[in-house]
DNA sequence: CATATGACGTAGATTGTCTACACCATGAAT
DNA sequence: ATTCATGGTGTAGACAATCTACGTCATATG
């Protein structure tokens, strides 16, 4: 019934960079990688399932990461996801890329003199 | 002839928060307000004139800013544009959503132990 | 056997940026 | 006077990413 509330695209941009970041420790399914997110931001960046899967759906398109069925923790079928070679090299990409952005917002944002 | 490169789109989400910030400055039409965040940023924001004026008349509509006609200083008409005082508060929304996202993405960033 | 939960998924709306144009007025150059 | 470069504003349409709001299925648990 809310009506859509057109702010909580706080992620634009950021979102494969942060799944990228999250495979680097090892295999995950999605469910995972959009908890760690949650837990390591300390709930700033909450992923929605409908913004999550077309993402992971996107980088395995791309080449950036593989996936292979297995079955999770709790013994349910999940679709883990691996960071493959060129991902590995998208990582560092996005996150220089991500570096300029933050260094380049932070210089107009300086306070006045 | 460039097929429309997908990944000029570095700005997505701060244009708003970068105009805001220019105009505490004081007034100044969109040429200027492109050419400051430009200059500050060192080249490594660039802002297309089909995003600029676009996100004036939005800022406009929403009431954040306000425009009068003027002559410019080389002597051409120009929209001269300044900051309201709903503009200002939402200033300071933006800015801490900024903050926001920059702290949770580098808590995410953060090398493993 | 029923139900909650874990996990995956898609459709459609919305939004913002980009490319690629077009337009107009003024100042400068010839 | 006329031409031309420059400064400045603007729009149309393409495109991409996220969100909301659903739906589905299988397993574990009671």
């Amino acid at each position: 019934m809310t009506p859509a509330s057109p702010r909580n695209q706080l992620l634009y941009g950021t979102l494969d960079l942060l799944i990228l970041r999250t495979l680097v420790y090892g295999p995950a399914h999605g469910h995972a990688i959009a908890g760690h997110i949650q837990r390591v931001s300390e709930d700033a960046l909450r992923i929605e399932t409908g913004s999550l899967y077309p993402a992971l759906h996107r980088l395995e398109a791309r080449g950036w990461i593989a996936a292979q069925w297995k079955t999770s923790d709790k013994g349910k079928r999940a679709r883990y996801y691996r960071l493959t070679g060129t991902g590995r090299r998208q990582l560092a990409v996005e996150q220089s890329r991500w570096q300029q952005l933050s260094v380049a917002v932070t210089r107009v944002l300086r306070p006045a003199d």
